[in-house]
DNA sequence: CTGACTTTGTACTGACCGGTACAGAAAGCT
DNA sequence: AGCTTTCTGTACCGGTCAGTACAAAGTCAG
């Protein structure tokens, strides 16, 4: 995973491989945001020189979408995961558990990465910052969507505002992360979301 | 409020009011974050220049404590007043709707500027990360005591996990700030916490 | 081999960062 | 009047930031 991994056509090759420099970068950004990341802690931690880094990526800001690309793809399949349980409480438990999996692991930063991200991020990087808030914004009409279904299915009692309940499942992720991030331990968090689910309403 | 508030004993008088300039610089780091405001930026907002902020305040670090000590002591009674009140569901309902008003603030940044600072200070800061989430670890130890009481009092069930309980309600309060953020409107983030109330469980 | 092409590492750029040295200005004390 | 004390503005400090110019090195086609 550490070696090139396209067949070169012309000049020199390439000595480092991309995906694994790009995983790399994700780290430093998942850990420091990104106007706490330098361009020093990138290229340390990715192995590579900054000559190489703007060549192959374009500059930090490319770099961080890249990286946020990555997180989402790998990182945040709960949400898909979640939307397509077959009822809503299902839905609220696969999200917050995952969420929990994905913000206490092992050796991996914790807290979620888009929420670091949206808040840690100054008016340089404004065109970032409403980037990710657009992207949550397509999660959470999936959410509303889902459980407006589920209000029909009739898991979810009639009286139940479909866009407030989104919100009140984003804001226990929000918080999940943020907590972790803060240095709670998984335990507390555990019970957290239990507390959460005991609360989530019966059809 | 701009001028200076004490008699001055001797030497040249301060020519500008600490309280006020203390004012502008926290709304600058409310809105910017710890490491996202310059002293470029406080100066200017705080209408002194660099030397007279040192001499005031000491520097770039003591000058936010002081900030955050005025944030906490303006901006957060909320909680205190929560804490307060009879039922634990009034607890819920007063923090929930104190959060939305001081988030939501006309002229004032939008997001809760412990969530802010602490999410969005590099390892330079780690420090003051550290008393954030102290400081917000003693809230959350009286909300508990307070969850716990409401138990012995009958206003909360007794199969209820308090300290679950305070996970979730600070959860919500720290999405509400995140969404906040994030550029949602009050409307619905008025119906988030109508959701949120409408599972509080009842005695 | 020669030349075209691309990546490599070194060493640099100008801008900005937090913080300060210094001299002049404004007040009280004697 | 001096003298002391404190504040004010200018102009600077070394360090770090994101980004790049440039030449050496490596690999292809011919």
């Amino acid at each position: 995973m550490n070696k090139p991994e396209s067949i070169p056509v012309r000049g020199r090759p390439r000595e480092f491989c991309v995906d694994h420099a790009l995983a790399q970068a994700l780290r430093v950004f998942w850990t420091k945001g990104y106007e706490g990341a330098s361009l020093t802690d990138l290229t340390e931690a990715m192995g590579i020189t900054r000559p190489s880094l703007y060549a192959a990526f374009g500059n930090k800001e490319s770099l961080f979408r890249k990286a946020l690309d990555l997180y989402e793809r790998e990182k945040m399949a709960y949400i898909g995961q979640g939307l397509a349980e077959p009822t809503a409480r299902k839905v609220a438990e696969t999200m917050l558990r995952g969420a929990l999996e994905n913000v206490t692991g092992e050796d991996e930063p914790h807290g979620c990465m888009r929420v670091i991200a949206s808040v840690a991020c100054g008016p340089a990087a404004q065109s970032l910052h409403d980037e990710i808030v657009q992207r949550t914004e397509v999660f959470k009409q999936m959410m509303v969507d889902r459980f407006e279904r589920a209000k029909k299915e009739g898991d979810l009692p009639a009286h139940i505002d479909a866009l407030g309940l989104t919100g009140v499942l984003v804001a226990w992720l929000q918080g999940i992360s943020i907590q972790s991030n803060q240095g709670i331990n998984r335990k507390d968090l555990e019970r957290l979301i239990e507390t959460a689910l005991g609360l989530w309403p019966s059809p």
